[in-house]
DNA sequence: TCTGGGGTCCTAGGACCC
DNA sequence: TCTGGGGTCCTAGGACCC
């Protein structure tokens, strides 16, 4: 009688590590347990905010994007160390190792969170046992605890995850949602942050209650489709996928720096620009990456901020090639005056050792979707299989052949 | 005392083409 | 003699997240 049972939901967990820069920085150094430590860069640099601190440290009062010399008055005793931000990326490719133990289904979202999806995994236990499993390796394997929420998806799990903080492990299902989301205010929204929330309240949605009855129109002309999606997920629903690959694509590599002090130099300016082109290069190169486009941002003193981009006639990944582009870009837009920040970023990158079958295969997508013989091909693929496929790419495509 | 650095996604308008 | 409608690409900026 089973096939007669509606096909069951899924089981997405949301894997969040608590004040993760802090946690690595107790689990590299014991001595720190317990004590109010914070992480944050170098005030002399103009870069002393507090980036994470331990729980210890938040019961001051201290907090994330804080001065460090507010967060100092608040707790005399507080520890700061400056981020180390190589050993946080070798720690987060171990967690996410340690996931996918669990399941295949790992997709990592940012250094310190995931989301794991473990409908296919009952023969491990029930979801809870499966959390509290991974919760445990975590904290005995490489001394970091993490918060876990258990949903049936993304945004409900992460969400839960949100709930109960640190080593929590939380269950949001849909049906909790009136009870439990519905009260709070839209800010606590995962997508949602001040300016929408302002934008929303002139439309008098001010809970996620208020959200999940708004209506269509008004929510649009509010704040754009967006709401329409936002609105969706007050209601519970959200169908995104756990996509494993998702962020092995990576859409744009930049670098950026707050300069100690503001500059108004033009030399100084472009030799700052050299080190940022170095550090791009260096990373596109690493990532196996080129760049069709080159941007650079400007931050003034009064910190307007204007960025300026242009798409190449060929992909680059020199440093000498990127900073050329910089270059022409700042001179050409720069008003000359005092400077406080500067970034480069490549956008619209490909990946570098197909970068030339990319291309091919990006033309043959364009000629695809006008002539009608590709769109025969196409037809055909869907009738014959891969057979078909691989015949056809034997045989030279017309870009191909001009080439040959 | 002021407010880092790395990203992603979306929108809007102009240029250009058919 | 006064201006269509659809589509794509490119650029700039905004909002958001960790």
């Amino acid at each position: 009688m089973k096939e007669f049972y509606p096909k069951m939901g899924r089981v997405i967990l949301h894997v969040d590590m608590n004040s993760f820069f802090a946690s690595v920085e107790i689990a590299n150094d014991p001595s720190l347990k317990g004590k109010p430590l914070a992480i944050a860069g170098d005030a002399k640099q103009r870069k002393g905010i507090i980036v994470t601190c331990s729980y210890e440290a938040r019961e001051y009062g201290v907090k994330t994007t804080m001065q460090l010399w507010e967060a100092k008055k608040l707790c005399p005793k507080l520890i700061v160390k400056q981020p180390n931000h190589e050993r946080y990326r070798l720690v987060s490719q171990a967690i996410f190792d340690l996931l996918r133990k669990y399941s295949d289904l790992v997709e990592p979202v940012s250094i310190d969170e995931g989301y794991v999806d473990i409908t296919d995994c009952q023969d491990l236990g029930k979801p809870v046992q499966i959390a509290e499993m991974i919760q445990k390796d975590l904290l005995k394997t490489l001394d970091l605890p993490c918060s876990i929420g258990i949903a049936p998806n993304k945004f409900l799990a992460k969400m839960a995850s949100d709930m109960k903080k640190p080593l929590g492990i939380s269950i949001l299902r849909k049906r909790d949602v009136p009870a439990v989301l519905w009260p709070l205010p839209v800010i606590e929204m995962h997508g949602i942050g001040e300016k929408t929330a302002k934008k929303l309240e002139l439309i008098h949605v001010k809970t996620i209650r208020d959200l999940a009855h708004a209506n269509d129109l008004q929510l649009q002309s509010a704040i754009g489709i967006h709401g329409i999606r936002l609105k969706e997920r007050a209601n519970g629903i959200d169908p995104r996928k756990v996509d494993p690959d998702a962020a092995a694509v990576k859409k744009s590599i930049g670098s950026s720096i707050t300069l100690p002090r503001d500059i108004s130099n033009q030399s100084e300016l472009l030799s700052v620009l050299e080190k940022l082109s170095d550090n791009v290069a260096s990373r596109l190169k690493r990532k196996q990456y080129v760049t069709k486009n080159v941007s650079v941002m400007i931050k003034y003193k009064n910190r307007e901020t204007i960025t300026r981009s242009r798409m190449l006639e060929n992909p680059i990944v020199e440093a000498r090639d990127i900073f050329k582009a910089a270059k022409t870009l700042f001179i050409k837009n720069w008003n000359g005056h005092p400077v406080r920040l500067l970034g480069i970023t490549g956008q619209d990158l490909l990946k570098a050792d197909h970068s030339f079958e990319q291309l091919s295969l990006f033309s043959y997508e364009k000629v695809a979707k006008k002539e009608p013989l590709y769109e025969a091909i196409d037809q055909m693929k869907k009738k014959y299989g891969s057979s078909i496929l691989r015949t056809g790419a034997e045989s030279p495509h017309p870009e191909n052949k001009k080439k040959s």
